[in-house]
This record gives C-alpha cells, structure tokens and sequence, in this order.
RNA sequence: GGCGGUAUCGUCUAGCCCGGUAAGGACAUAGCCCUCUCAAGGCUAAGACACGGGUUCAAAUCCCGUUACCGCUACCA
C-alpha cells in the first residue's frame, strides 16, 4: 500500500517548489491507487504564520491535489498537526534516552553559539562539542532548561538506497549530536518527521533534494527506536533563472499568484507535472487522467530544472484555446468584475461574452492578457496607439470615417458580410486598397492596431458603438492631426 | 572549510541501464507562407552531449580523473 505524505511548514505563502513536490507526491500515490496524506509541520513556534496553512490548503485545492488524510478530512493516524502530538514525541524520545541513544542536554544558546564561532574560526566544521553527551543529566522533555540530543555514532558509514539515484552514503563522524526536542518542549523536524512518518506508516518518503544530506541523520533514528525506515525519494530542486533555489526575488513564486495572473489550474498542473519528470515520449499537454496513468518514478529526473514562466504562458494558451467559449467565458468573468467592466450599462450579457471569448480565445495565453487586448469590447478606447495613429490617422481619414459611419448607420443587417461589402465597396470607391480603410477604422473603434478581424469586431462591439467611435475618432483626427 | 547531489540546445527534456541516431521533441529566437492587423496554424533556420584521458572497429551511452553549478552544515523546516 502507496502511502505518501505532503508536509509543509506553515511559515508562508506556498510556494511552486513545495507545491510541485506536493503534485509529484499526489501524482504517485494515485497512480499506485494508494493515499495522499496532508500533514502540518508546526513545530517552529517562531516562524509560525496562521494564516499560512489555509494559503497551503487554498493552493492545493486549486490545483485540484485533495488529501485522503490530514486537516479538515481526519484519518486514522490524527492529530495531523504535529503540535497537537507533542507527547508522542516525549514518549518516544525517554526511550531514547532510555536506551542511551539520546541524552538531555543545558548547554546555554550562548555557550552554543561561541564553541560554533571558535571551530569556524579554526577552520573546522561548526559542530556541537558533544559537552553534555556523557553527563548523565536526569530532567524531562518539558523541562524548558534542557534540551533532548540524539547520541550521533562516533565513527563508521550510514547509507541508504534513494530510489531515483541509488546508493549514498556519509561518514557517521561527519554528523552532529543533532537537537531531538528542544527546549520549548517541541520536536525538530529530525525527530518529528522520522515519528510521524514511521507512525503513520509511510511508504515513500518523497521531499525535496535538499534533505538528503539529513537522510543519514533519520535512518540512525529509526535504527535507534529499532524500527524500519520507509522507501526514499529525493525530488529534484526548482531554480530561478539564475539557477538558484527559486525563491521571491525570482518573481511570482507563490501559487496563489499564479491564479491572481490568469494561469488556469489545468495548465499549472500539467507544467507543474513535466518540471522534473517525463512521460518518456514527446507528449506534452496531458489532462490529470493521462498524468495519473503515465506517472511514476522513472521518470523523475535527477537533475535540478529552471522555471521557465514563458512556457508555462505558452501551455497556458494551449489550454485556453482548447476551451470552448462558453468555458472561457466563465473563466474570464471574475476578471471582468474584478475590472468593473460588467456594470450595469455595459454588455454582460452571456451572448454577448461568449462572442468576446470566441473572438479573443487564440490571442490570450493568461486571462489577464484580456486587460490590455480586449478592453474595447467592454469600454470606449480612451486613447489610440501612437504607432497607428502615425500610419493610419491621417487627416482625410476623418471624412472617411464620418463617411463609413454615416453608411454604416443604413445598414439593413449589422453582421459581417454586410459591414464588409461596404467597407470593401468604400475602398474601392476612394480608390484604395481595403487596408488602408480597415486599418483606421479598427484603431478608431479599438484604439489598438491588433485584435480578431475586424468585421467580427465591428459586429460583436455593436452597431450604435461602433458609429459614436467613428465619430469621436474623426473628431480626435480634426484636432489633433493637421 | 566539511559532507552530499547534479551535469544533453538559452530553457524543459528524449536518448544512457542493453555502446553503432543526421543526437529527437517542446518553449523562446529568426525568416518565410497565410493574412485587414495581431494571434493561431504551416514550413524553415540557428542552437547541446562540461572538460581531459582511457576501453572499443565504434562512446552522449562503459571506466578514471578534472571542472563547474547547486544543496546541507541551527533549540528552521
């Protein structure tokens, strides 16, 4: 039985690497029909942020990744918050010292700091002296003026088997007699996650690379308490650009913007899914059935990957335009209110939208692109680009346009065919080519020199807009270009 | 410093285990086509096996060394 576990830290915002661990651990233990378990890594009381934990939760139910066991669900093994667990791990961790494995330690953070500050000076590794390890000091878990060290092997080799890289091993002499419960009565990490782990018998361990140098650290505790260790999977890391540890210099790093920004769920977790590991294939758009199927282990690669934001805004539109107007329209609606472009004298119609979502579906790659390309459709152009305004506004267009509204106005039927035979026809008669009418009239009615065609335009925007923007576009032309 | 991890186009990656490919795909970039513009789409171009030694008829692939990058080194996770 797969039994996976997502254990975040709710210090902050969740972040993509930690949620791309989350998708990979989701993505395994579904695909193994197994149990993805959410568990809440609250033993730094410093650090400790309130509000992150529903951030964490928020993001992960965004990217549709639910937890069979954890906050909100229960399960068998609750609590999962470790701080509710606290006498779990003084139990476990008197019979450690029991045992001689572990022992109470009062030396002061002070005293710590200076024998660090000496051994750096010294050119030697920052490690504790071990003063306190042969002391036999008697006290309690809770007692606030000591703290409980794990008795580190003084010399020989602690290996263990990483499923995706083999083999590793480090020198016992190498490891420091690491803190198990610190003073304020709460466990490290070390201790906890090696508790929990082996309590709520988890199969795969899958984290970050950045744990493996602590893996040795875990095995030597789980041999202490004499129990079996989980299998070991260490994820590869997400950098920036820079190919650094992403972090928020890097931009956007936290889930939750990424919806702020018009990713789409799907995208994310279909970028999120090739960002480390790959279906072997050329396949790259992949739903979460597909995904779920196709992934396992051996495709996880070893190697450290950059977040590259342009592809995902390249999958992004791979998404989007494979919606159908109606599903863009109610994606694209919150943005809309957001905007305040659904009021009540503006357009909302659904019709309406969807013939705004059909137009504009293959020129968005995120939904906030919609702001600047598509505004138009919901307010008048309150300026026109200075580029075109310079190739198209010249000063004969204002009768032009006058012209094209006051024909457009007679119109039997407002619908393409119609707006284009007259305006072709317009051309013609003014003896030009039909761009050169085309292009003014979609920067006087959009104010942008891009966009759909511009008679699906002109239809969509509607018949009595569409003459008061060719208006007031003539107008503009009369008193600003000469 | 010590310990550990990693190394294929700028980026994500396939190929490596089981030596023989014109080293494949995608994003981004450039050009062309399409076209009322922008997109989308199509075509094309440029672009990588970190380096040095072996082994072999043959090495991205196997062996050794070097280098670079990253991570860890707390009463943080």
């Amino acid at each position: 039985m797969v039994r996976v576990r997502f254990a975040p830290s709710p210090t902050g915002l969740p972040h993509v690497g930690n949620i791309r661990t989350a998708l990979f651990c989701w993505l395994f233990a579904r695909h193994h029909n197994g149990s993805f378990i959410l568990r809440v890594e609250d033993t730094d009381r410093e650090r400790y942020r309130p509000e992150a934990l529903d951030a964490i939760m928020s993001g992960l139910r965004w990217l549709g990744l639910d937890w069979d066991e954890g906050p909100q669900v229960g399960g068998d093994y609750a609590p999962y918050f470790q701080s509710q667990r606290l006498e779990i791990y003084h139990k476990y961790a008197r019979k450690l010292v029991e045992s001689g494995s572990a022992y109470y330690c009062n030396c002061s953070p002070e005293r710590l700091d200076k024998i660090r500050n000496q051994r750096l000076q010294n050119g030697l590794p920052p490690m504790y002296d071990r003063n306190c390890r042969d002391k036999k000091i008697e006290s309690d878990p809770t007692d606030t003026d000591t703290v409980i060290r794990f008795k580190m092997p003084l010399f020989g080799k602690t290996c263990f088997t990483d499923e995706l890289r083999g083999e590793i091993c480090f020198e016992n002499s190498t490891f420091d007699d690491i803190v198990l419960i610190k003073s304020d009565g709460y466990p490290t990490y070390h201790f906890a996650v090696v508790v929990d782990d082996y309590l709520m018998k988890i199969s795969h361990i899958m984290r970050a690379e950045e744990w493996i140098p602590s893996a040795g650290k875990h095995i030597l505790i789980y041999d202490a308490l004499g129990w079996e260790a989980p299998k070991f999977v260490h994820l590869p890391m997400i950098l920036g650009p820079d190919r650094s540890k992403l972090s928020k210099r890097h931009g956007a790093t936290a889930i939750t913007e990424f919806e702020q920004q018009g990713i789409l769920p799907e995208a994310m977790f279909n970028f999120l899914s090739l960002l480390g590991w790959s279906p072997k294939d050329d396949t790259e758009i992949m739903n979460k059935e597909e995904l779920i199927s196709r992934f396992d282990i051996d495709g996880i690669n070893t190697a450290a990957s950059v977040f590259d934001f342009d592809k995902l805004r390249w999958m992004n539109g791979e998404y989007i335009r494979r919606m159908t107007p109606k599903q863009l329209t109610a994606r694209l609606k919150p943005y809309y209110e957001k905007w305040g472009w659904c009021t009540a004298d503006n357009p909302c119609d659904d019709e309406y939208l969807d013939k705004v979502s059909q137009a504009m579906q293959e020129r968005l790659k995120v939904f906030t692109d919609m702001k600047e390309l598509g505004y138009y459709f919901f307010t008048e152009p309150t300026e026109y680009d200075p580029k075109g305004v310079k190739k198209n506004f010249k000063p004969e267009v204002a009768d032009w346009l006058n012209e094209l509204a006051n024909r457009f106005d007679s119109l039997s039927e407002w619908d393409k065919p119609n707006l284009e035979q007259q305006t072709r026809d317009f051309a013609n008669e003014m003896d030009v080519g039909a761009g050169k009418v085309i292009h003014p009239i979609r920067l006087a009615v959009s104010g942008l020199r891009m966009g759909p065609g511009l008679f699906e335009l002109l239809e969509i925007v509607g018949k009595e807009k569409v003459i008061a923007r060719l208006k007031r576009a003539a107008n503009w032309i009369r008193e600003n270009i000469n």
